[in-house]
DNA sequence: TATATAATTTAGCCATGCCTAAATTAATTT
DNA sequence: AAATTAATTTAGGCATGGCTAAATTATATA
């Protein structure tokens, strides 16, 4: 059995990995608010546990066999904000901070348990997608919201699940997966969003709009 | 935060504190599955903090505020037990492994959300009493079946939780707590009983009934 | 009471995983 | 290309919580 410490480092190796292409020692290291010189410690291990492939100045690498406990670690997580959620109630912006520590500690027999009682579900609250138990991932593909332009509908696909407080706000406004808005106005110079949500009018802020990823974009015409 | 051996530690000494009576380092040592003197350590530990009294050679007692964390710990075991064994369908030889790591993980939000899901249960899938939120504890008095003699009806009360194996073969002769059971003979010489459940009669060792606790004891006719 | 035995504690080591400070290597600037 | 800056790694330390082996203290036996 890996520790807690290792099962993180995969993980976030892993997400980093997804989003940025190279890994460095360093973007690990603060991701995972460490200094770099413990993440240099931990990649060694992982490498002489063939999880990992690094060559020294060169950024880290999953092996198939890391990859494949990166996506059981992330399933587990996933499965459980979203059991957290509909089985208990807890709220959305609380499910990640309770799924993080559940993550490494629930039995395979308890994930099954969890994915039959959820219905074999393919997204957790915030819309990432939850691995199958082979590992498969489908991630339906989606649009930062700040690439929208004036006029332009759509819905919400997926917004991140780390930060409760920006979750909170998102709620606020019924700015779930699932929900749909049009945007308004984009301001100029790098300014907020006004958008339009069931006939209510929003304004989001840039920073907060690079937390929201968007699908079915279609043009409408201005009212 | 108390680390997860340091809760561990305080909930054995509960346990066997409740049983019976003083507990030494040794025991406490074997309980746990370590050598006495990683006992001694730890006990050095938990008496700075003040959650234990310790004198040299002379037993531990949990303080007021170490055992406020035992029942804390104590309580989410019995509560994860229930509700995995209700909610998931986790089999009630499964839960006791499954809740010993979730124990220490699980926020005061998660434990009142299963409270309120399992409505504020006393008891555990074993017939153990869940302390309530405060740490009160009621537990009836029950008696260990190797007590009964023949021609002596009762109810199961409650049985030991941690040998899966031992749980399956009671689950065999659905010997729950709640499920009533007449005595027909109490084999001499320290043997095995032979007992009426619903008109099936069964033989247990006296071994295995060590671990079973019963009350609503009445005497009956011999058929 | 003296001695043997059993329980407990101390001393010192190991692995994990974090840290700081210093050394090394790579990348950038002049 | 040389020098500066940035990234990474190494070296050595700390806390946790195990371990073994040796010393100590208590208990039981002769």
């Amino acid at each position: 059995m890996l520790t807690q410490a290792a099962e993180d480092y995969l993980k976030s190796i892993y997400k980093l990995q997804e989003k940025g292409g190279k890994v460095s020692t360093g973007n690990l290291a603060e991701y995972l608010d460490v200094k770099p010189s413990s993440a240099t410690g931990m990649i060694k291990k992982l490498k002489t546990m063939k999880l990992v492939s690094h060559e020294r100045y060169q950024g880290v690498t999953l092996t198939d066999a890391g990859k494949t406990i990166a996506l059981e670690i992330i399933r587990h997580h996933r499965l459980l904000e979203l059991y957290l959620f509909k089985a208990l109630g807890v709220p959305w912006d609380g499910v990640h901070e309770e799924a993080e520590k559940l993550e490494h500690v629930i039995s395979e027999d308890m994930e099954a348990r969890m994915d039959a009682f959820l219905g074999y579900p393919t997204e957790d609250p915030h819309g990432s997608p939850i691995p199958d138990k082979n590992g498969v991932v489908l991630k339906a593909p989606s649009v930062q919201m700040t690439d929208l332009n004036n006029g332009q509908s759509c819905v919400v696909a997926e917004v991140s699940d780390d930060d409760s407080a920006l979750l909170r706000h998102l709620g606020s406004f019924s700015l779930y997966p699932g929900t749909a808005f049009r945007v308004i106005e984009v301001a100029p110079f790098e300014g907020p969003f006004t958008i339009d949500i069931a006939g209510q009018q929003v304004v989001i802020g840039r920073e907060v709009a690079k937390h929201i990823f968007v699908n079915n974009i279609e043009e409408t015409d201005n009212v």
